[in-house]
DNA sequence: GGCCGCTGAAACAATTTGTCACGAATGCGC
DNA sequence: GCGCATTCGTGACAAATTGTTTCAGCGGCC
């Protein structure tokens, strides 16, 4: 997976991944695909598990969007099957009418699901944070477990949810805000947008002109510029979200 | 390991675990080997790295209480080598003085810390936490993840963290109601101490007498108990915790 | 029956989180 | 450089959540 910039076409900052829409309806399919093109995403389209499994062999796929109705075997059938050879983050689409459907899509390994009809905003929001929590899913497989993390002088212990200035002194952090610091210092001098750490710190798909980022940002550079001093720890990058500056080391 | 009741003499619940005090000063060493026997432990104590060695190839350890200040090699020293051939749950004893030492602990692998002088309810707190932390890896590592639970027509959905009702309409839970809800969930037809919800919802030590967990039982009661009809689910019981009832499957 | 410790829950307090609004900063077109 | 349009930062407020205290009720025990 090539890690170009892709800047004004992804809005969201996920490059390039590679999306197969699963749907018999050719309008669903056409509406679908043209949306999360215009997203920044490569996508694929099939109208049967047939035509799944044919474009599965063809290229790798980051994601799969899944109509629980489906001709032939159901979409539920095709997620089990799927869920034996792969561990593709899989979105169902579920049937508005029956609440059951909700639920079951979990069953057979969906990641998550969205109820007809949706929001074209929602489903392109948790199709991102599913790719980014696939991603960072990936990023830790290989890394040790990190016990805490030292930058600029401060100390973040993620066992004990504490944060240490350079003086050795506890800072209090609310849980919002100590979940936000962590998501800053695991992605260090990485662009995060507002959606990605509302994903990361809350595990909360954004719910459109989402301030809170902005403030709980505001209430931790409080905290922790107050202190030390140096600040410009966090720095806002227009347009986009935050970046973590210092370097940081894990332990 | 035996999964006996062990009443009375493991007021936490956590049956005959196996803990190794290492620590130079016969006095410490007799002192927290008695507050951990008290509390329902098997102890075993050395005084330095060799006798550690010596005790961990003899028998297997579920948990080891190292001091920092050791003649020869270091409490630090000790815990880096022990990482390498281990994942035995080291709580090191830092000294008072040096709030470094706080943090260093971590770096080597350490799973808690407590700085001297520490109250004996808090170490044995801390060694439960970590004890009830461990084994519940293990039960993890087995299973597949789980994405929802279903029990008496609920359902649990953890990727959404909603709670369903038996008629399909989503149930507003408050993260702590849905934290506690889950750790149930997860260990259904077991007695929790109110200490081990703490850890296992709040991910915290108890600090003395925490009424916390009773009220937000009575909360969360009020709120599965009054849908449904069909109440005690989560059955109280009288000197220990609380149990929850129903049975539960996972998905 | 009376006593004692434990639990349920109401009431209250503290904290945290989320929303709004407005002024400041930034970038852009001219 | 200037004015306009966005985007941010943050104080102030509102809502939600969490934690504490208190007290009545219950159960077991003598």
């Amino acid at each position: 997976m090539t890690e170009t910039a892709a800047a004004s076409a992804a809005p969201l900052g996920s490059p390039e991944a590679h999306i197969l829409v699963v749907d018999d309806d050719p309008q669903i399919r056409f509406l679908v695909s043209r949306l999360l093109r215009a997203n920044g995403y490569r996508v694929s389209a099939a109208a049967n598990g047939r035509e799944m499994t044919e474009t599965l062999q063809g290229a790798p796929v980051d994601l799969i969007v899944l109509d629980v109705m489906l001709p032939g075997s159901s979409g539920f059938e095709l997620c089990r099957e799927l869920r034996r050879s792969s561990a593709v983050p899989v979105i169902m689409l579920t049937a508005r009418g029956e609440e059951n459907d909700r639920i079951a899509g979990l069953d057979l390994g969906a990641d998550d699901y969205l109820a007809k009809p949706f929001s074209p905003g929602e489903l392109v929001a948790r199709i991102n944070a599913l790719i980014r929590r696939a991603r960072r899913a990936v990023s830790q497989a290989e890394a040790a477990p990190v016990r805490s993390y030292a930058f600029a002088g401060w100390t973040l212990d993620i066992v004990r949810r504490e944060l240490v200035d350079p003086q050795g002194t506890i800072v209090d952090l609310s849980t919002g805000e100590f979940d936000m610091l962590r998501a800053f210092v695991e992605a260090p001098g990485k662009v995060l947008t507002r959606e990605a750490l509302l994903d990361i710190a809350k595990n909360r798909v954004a719910t459109g002109f989402d301030r809170v980022v902005d403030v709980q940002i505001s209430r931790l550079r409080k905290k922790i510029e107050a202190e030390g001093g140096a600040d410009a720890m966090i720095k806002t990058v227009r347009g986009t979200g935050y970046m973590f500056l210092p370097q940081v080391e894990r332990r």
